[in-house]
DNA sequence: TGTACATCAGTGAACGCGCGTTCACTGATGTAC
DNA sequence: TGTACATCAGTGAACGCGCGTTCACTGATGTAC
């Protein structure tokens, strides 16, 4: 069997970066919490850095794999003529149901996720969000492609616009879920789970998504 | 005159926090980038913490007060019986507005004003959350009052997530804008400026708020 | 089968560095008598 | 008006601390002959 040192590693560190994002982070934290000496991520992993990608790669891979059988399904079945929000929810559909299989594998992947979409959107984080669409892009793209046709109204700067309020409808929630979920229980007394806020999210996306555009710019 | 010491540390701090965060800003960058002396940020503010807190604070007390005025006259003026989108629209047209008065002040309190909900909504921050809510929240929960007089079709807990919903599309954008900004300019040779973006996210949230509700949780 | 050597996972202790903070100090301005 | 003292903004240098990383080392397993 391979070492199980790696895995434990891989572990702690997702349960950690999710909770208090990769700066905040100390690799002593990590290794004391995967029961591991200090040295062995630098050992198995090259650096922090390597560790970080390690741990986005693991979630990543599968996760577009994913979307992107899931879309060329979609794109073959449906007449793609058609458009309205039914075809909207079954593309967030496609995007949400890509997420919670990543999450059955790895319960906190999908904050880490935020966490990276909200970095690469920070300024000064160029680099990453290059890096990100080199390595994924594609399959992200070819979401944005298919939503792009469900949504003929817009010319292209109004769907990029669109497309990333949407995003950071998604975004927020998926960092905000244990929180949320939290307060929800301590408030109403009803427990909320991953599934029921995917349902929702895909609901509040394709109507958002139908939201009138604003005037004309100049 | 006043020193403009104290100014212009809040200033660079506001200007670093809002591109790299609370914790990945150094007092030295900060310092030096305000042409100040190290030990000047201890001597007036005592602390990191406490020269966060001057930052916030100069933005989160016009921006509640000036909510808090807008949404009274609402109150007053409008017959609240009537719901639809036009009135959801007002409301957040409402918000929009306290966010780009409290921008022309200092451009880059938004985006602050972004990380620092975002950090409130992280697991283990529930003290930030709570010191906010006792602070300022009674400009916010007057507003998620009148909403919620928008949305009667949901029971509280439905409404709570929406409303989460909806500000994770506000805090991503506000929080990305500069980035999104400079791709929009790069990649569709148009610019946009922040009014433009409040008009939209005043549209799509007030599409997305009447989303439809997903069937009853147990 | 036995021995010499190579490879590899893992370790304990130390390294240098950047961080927030502290402290004794300066120099200017205001105040009391 | 002149002098002694207090107050306050600002400074330069140092402090201790936690960080990521490095390095010499151990012990187990595999491989060549």
């Amino acid at each position: 069997m391979t070492s199980s040192t790696i895995d434990r590693i891989l572990d702690a560190a997702e349960v950690e970066f999710a909770a208090h994002g990769f700066v905040e982070t100390s690799l002593r934290t990590i290794t004391s919490k995967a029961k591991v000496n200090l040295a062995a991520v630098n050992y198995h992993f090259g650096s922090k850095k390597g560790l970080i990608q390690a741990v986005t790669d693991r979630f990543l891979g599968p996760l577009t794999q994913n979307l992107q059988a899931q879309l060329s399904a979609y794109e073959q079945s449906s007449h793609k003529s058609t458009i309205g929000e039914q075809e909207l929810q079954a593309l967030f559909g496609i995007l949400a149901r890509s997420c919670q299989q990543v999450a059955q594998q790895n319960q906190h992947s999908l904050a880490v996720f935020a966490r990276l979409i909200n970095m690469a959107y920070s300024q000064s984080q160029g680099h990453l969000r290059k890096h990100l669409t080199y390595q994924y892009g594609s399959s992200f793209l070819y979401f944005m492609k298919l939503l792009r046709q469900h949504m003929p109204v817009m010319n292209n700067e109004q769907f990029f616009w669109r497309f990333h309020y949407l995003l950071g409808t998604l975004v927020f929630a998926l960092s905000s879920s244990e929180s949320l979920v939290a307060i929800c229980e301590r408030e109403y007394e009803v427990s909320r789970n991953l599934d029921q806020i995917m349902s929702d999210l895909v609901l509040v996306m394709a109507r958002a998504a139908q939201a009138p555009i604003t005037g004309e710019y100049k």
